[in-house]
DNA sequence: GTCTATAGCCCGATAGAC
DNA sequence: GTCTATCGGGCTATAGAC
C-alpha cells in the first residue's frame, strides 16, 4: 500500500490570510458582527496590524467582494465548466453551494450581505450588485441552452428562472443556518425535480 | 361631496413606539447595525430611557421577533384569511410580501435575521425558528389543499414545495433591497406563473 | 515595511434623580 | 413610574516605534 503524497501546507502571506479570515467570519456571522478584533486574536496580532495590510474596515469588506467576483469569473469561465453541458453546469453549480453549507453552514455571498446592504459601504454595494448580475446572467444563458436542447425544463423566461433559482440557492443556505441541514437538501431536491426532464 | 371621516391617529404608547420602530430599522439594516441611540434620536428621548421600556437589547430583538410570530398566528386565523380558497390564501399570502416592499423596501423578518443568526441570542433563534416553521407548515397545509381541489399545480411534497416557496419570497425581497423592485415582481411573476393552473 | 501603543468614539447597561 | 447622567468596554482608526 502505498501513502498519497504529502501536499505540503504553503502558509499564506498576511495579507491573503486576513482575507481568507475575514471572508469566513463575513459568511459565518455577517459583515457587522466581526470586528478587527476578532481577526487580530485569531492572527496572533494587534488589532492595529491590520489595518496596515486593509486601511479600513471598508477596504476589506471590498477586498473580500472583489476577489469572491474575481473567482465566479474564473469558475464560470474554466474549461471543466464553460465546456460542460447545461444539467452539468447547473449540477456544478449546486455542488459551489453544497460546499459553503460543508463549511461550517457559511450562506454565500449574496445571502450574507443582502440583509445588511444598506450599512454597507457604496463600492461594496456596487461590487455585489455586479456580481449577482453577473451570476444571474450566466445561468439565464445555461438555461436557456439546456432547454433549447430539452435537458432542462421550466416556464417563463430563462432570466426570470435563473433569478428565482439563485435566490432559492441563496436562500436554502440561509434556511440551513436556521434550522439544519435538511431543508437545504429538500428544497435543493424540490429544485432537481423541477428542472431535470 | 362628504368628506371622509377623521380617524384619530392614536399616538401609541412609549413601548409600542419604540417596538414599532425598532422593527423598522431591523427589517431596514439588520439586528447589529441599529442602537438605543438611533431609537433615542428618533423618540426625542436619551437612549438610556429605552433601557426602563427594554432593559436588554435581548428583551427588544425578542419582543419584535415575539410580536411577528403572534401577529403570524392572528393573520392565519382570521376568517377572510383562514375562509379563503387556497388560491387566495397564496394571494394574500403574496399580498404580505408586496407590501413589506412598499415599506421603504423592508425585507421579511426571517431574511433580515438569517445572515447574522448566529450572532442572536439563543431566545431570538428559537422563536424565529418557531416563525418559520408555523409559516412553512401553514403554506404546505393551502399547497395541499390546492393541488387536491385542482387550483394549484406543482410537484413534489406540499412541505417541500411550501419551503421552497417561501424562502424564493424572502429572497425577492432582498433583491429587491439589493438592486430595485423589478427582480422581485419578476420573481413573483415566475412562482405565480408555475403554481397557478 | 511591518506592527504596537493608544486615541477617540459609540456601544449597551447601571445607578440613581425626579 | 419614567427618564437622565454616567460608566466600562469594544470598536475603528491614527501616530509613531522598530
Amino acid at each position: 500500500m502505498t501513502t498519497a503524497p504529502v501536499i505540503p501546507t504553503i502558509p499564506a502571506d498576511t495579507r491573503t490570510r486576513i482575507l481568507d479570515l475575514a471572508e469566513g467570519l463575513l459568511l459565518e456571522r455577517g459583515f457587522n458582527a466581526f470586528s478587527y478584533q476578532h481577526l487580530a486574536k485569531e492572527l496572533g496580532v494587534k488589532p492595529a496590524a491590520i489595518h496596515y495590510h486593509y486601511p479600513s474596515k471598508d477596504d476589506l469588506g471590498m477586498a473580500i467582494v472583489a476577489r469572491q467576483l474575481r473567482r465566479l469569473r474564473k469558475w464560470r469561465d474554466l474549461p471543466r465548466v464553460a465546456d460542460l453541458p447545461p444539467v452539468a453546469q447547473f449540477e456544478a453549480l449546486l455542488a459551489v453551494y453544497d460546499t459553503h453549507l460543508g463549511h461550517e453552514r457559511r450562506v454565500c455571498l449574496f445571502g450574507a450581505l443582502a440583509a445588511d446592504f444598506r450599512t454597507l459601504p457604496a463600492p461594496m454595494q456596487a461590487e455585489l450588485r455586479t456580481f449577482n448580475r453577473e451570476l444571474t446572467e450566466w445561468l439565464a444563458q445555461v438555461l436557456a441552452v439546456g432547454r433549447a436542447t430539452g435537458t432542462l425544463r421550466f416556464v417563463g423566461s430563462p432570466a426570470a428562472k435563473a433569478a428565482q433559482v439563485l435566490i432559492t440557492l441563496a436562500g436554502a443556505l440561509q434556511v440551513a443556518r436556521v434550522h439544519d441541514e435538511t431543508p437545504f437538501q429538500v428544497i435543493v431536491g424540490q429544485l432537481r425535480l423541477e428542472l431535470l426532464t
